[in-house]
DNA sequence: CTGTTAGCGCATTCAG
DNA sequence: CTGAATGCGCTAACAG
């Protein structure tokens, strides 16, 4: 049987509630009980019983999560994921409250973060939108005690205690190689969709997917970048048009949303065979779009593992607990048709 | 406040113990008294709390796990994710012994599940060998009501709870996907390495790639498969001999273990840049070789998650609690050097 | 500074 | 068939 604080009560020869001053190091204690007690906690290789001790807490964690609006099926797939996070409140002992937000806007994004601040909650995930001023609120949210962690786009210089979302330079660079290797056997030029280069995770994924093209395949040539605003319509119409002025392209490489558009482009020039599509993010579109050949490969991140791990993170630096970051590092997923998980319900 | 076994029992009128009766659906009560307990819990919306369920009970759950001794890096690695799980016991309520057999001998195999038996755990992991002799040592320790997993490699057929591995025919597939588009650009032939062809995972592979490049991939010459029983030394012989009997080759496919020989062979050869290789299993060799170059692409089932996942579903099956199969379903990663992990310590 | 006591939410004797 | 009482391992008043 596992040693309990009975046990090394007995041991130490003093009280239970001298124990539990020594175990949650809570002042009180003269230093020489405290060593008594150290010593029998050591010998006995007494580990606390965790669930236990909750229980008599009657510990609860409350959590807001701030997500940006609209119909981009990523976020839409993250908020699930949130949300299934909420049906596991009761035994992870979470009270979780979303706090929807307009993309892109930083105000509105620095109005929820003051929300969020009433609530006092122990900690805050949010989808970031990189400007000063969100950073700053970050900041006094803080001061004030609060967790914060980013989640999906980071914010750095803001302070905040976690990041929980994907290397996207890495993720650009896996995509460079893929590009590369997959269209050795033709000519052509290649061409990148983003979203906007405002947002930090495009900026980023541009960066390495330039870098390992420039290193790697130099004799490809790289069209100027497009942005498509996430926009599906957008996106359809400026491919269509790519396409059009491109007869010879021989890739794209699509690193924001909207990929409802590129998908519909392509289909309908017929040219979904013969340009090699690289595009983020598994959604219903991008997974159809894979099992046709229309989209070549899909780099991925996974939503449920960065929100269960956004509230893992939350809920220990909350209790002052270390987390062990390798563990909370969240890989980059390559689907191709042959490896695609199996639908959820 | 959630509501508690109190507040059913008071709103029901009853004790607590006929609550607990009819939430531990237990004989003993009336089918009146039933009835409005029933409905109480219902309009309550009460939810056990697991975490002091398992204090009072006390409950925890003996497991073992029977892992194939040698040098094979991937299973030292799982073997370190069992160890890993023996760490976090206390908190999962779990007692964990490892049973090291020699690998590939089904005999032994028999023998240790005989000594698992002995100890009455709770369930068994178990990275089983293809034989009809072991299929039939599961089937006796089902009847006595012990849970068996298989691990990494699965056996059919034995009436196993369930199987914590990855889909090779999908992992097969996958490799002819990488393959054919990454040689897309020159011709030559390729080969397949595997380690035996007695060995499920290794045909399920084998079936899974030869399909692609057949449907796919037509035009590509594939060589007759070379098994080397995932033995270093062999290996690198082997793949010596065919790299001189095909000067033209552009890929290898090695769907077993011991690449270090095929690492080896490669860069002695001065033919690793020029030949495509893809390999199973991220080991320190495989991590190193793909780094420098040498090999193209990693095909890897995360160890960790597998361990992770088995003792869920022996905990829960042991329980008679359902297991979520879709979550328990392990991915098959793919690895470039572009989206390597981080190093764990 | 230290000890006693009463729960947290549930399961389980043992009486009735 | 049903209920009262006790304890799992830990924390938190409240006394001393």
């Amino acid at each position: 049987m596992r040693p309990t604080v009975h046990d090394i009560a007995a041991k130490a020869g003093v009280s239970l509630a001298t124990v539990d001053r020594v175990l949650n190091n809570r002042p009180g204690v003269r230093s020489v009980t405290r060593d008594k007690v150290e010593r029998a906690i050591a010998t006995l290789g007494y580990v606390r019983d965790v669930a236990a001790a909750n229980l008599a807490k009657g510990r609860n964690y409350p959590l807001v999560f701030i997500l940006p609006e609209g119909d981009n099926s990523f976020m839409r797939g993250l908020e699930g994921e949130v949300r299934a996070a909420m049906a596991r409140s009761a035994s992870e002992r979470t009270q979780i409250t979303i706090l929807p937000v307009p993309a892109f806007d930083a105000q509105a994004l620095v109005q929820a973060l003051w929300e969020a601040h009433q609530r006092r909650p122990a900690g805050i995930a949010v989808v970031a939108v990189d400007a000063p001023e969100v950073a700053e609120a970050v900041k006094q949210l803080r001061d004030t005690g609060i967790t914060v962690v980013t989640l999906v786009s980071d914010l750095p210089g803001s302070g905040r205690d976690h990041f929980a979302g994907v290397d996207n330079i890495a993720a650009g660079r896996t995509a460079g190689t893929l590009m590369g290797r997959f269209t050795g056997g033709r000519a052509g030029p290649i061409a990148v969709l983003a979203g906007s280069m405002l947002v930090r995770d495009h900026r980023e994924r541009l960066e390495g997917f330039s870098a390992v093209m420039a290193e790697e395949f130099p004799a490809r040539q790289l069209l100027p970048v497009i942005e498509g605003q996430d926009d599906p319509v957008l996106v359809e119409k400026l491919v269509r048009a790519l396409i059009e002025r491109e007869p010879d392209l021989a890739g794209i490489y699509s690193l924001g949303a909207g990929n409802r558009g590129l998908v519909a482009a392509l289909e309908q020039t017929g040219k979904s065979k013969t340009i090699c599509t690289i595009a983020h993010e598994l959604t219903p579109h991008s997974r159809a779009a894979l099992s046709s050949g229309t989209i070549d490969a899909v780099l991925n991140q996974d939503a449920g593992h960065e929100v269960r791990s956004a509230i893992r993170v939350l809920k220990a630096k909350a209790d002052g607990l270390a987390v062990i970051e390798a563990q909370e590092r969240i890989r980059i997923d390559i689907f191709l048709k042959d490896n695609l998980p199996i639908e959820q319900a």
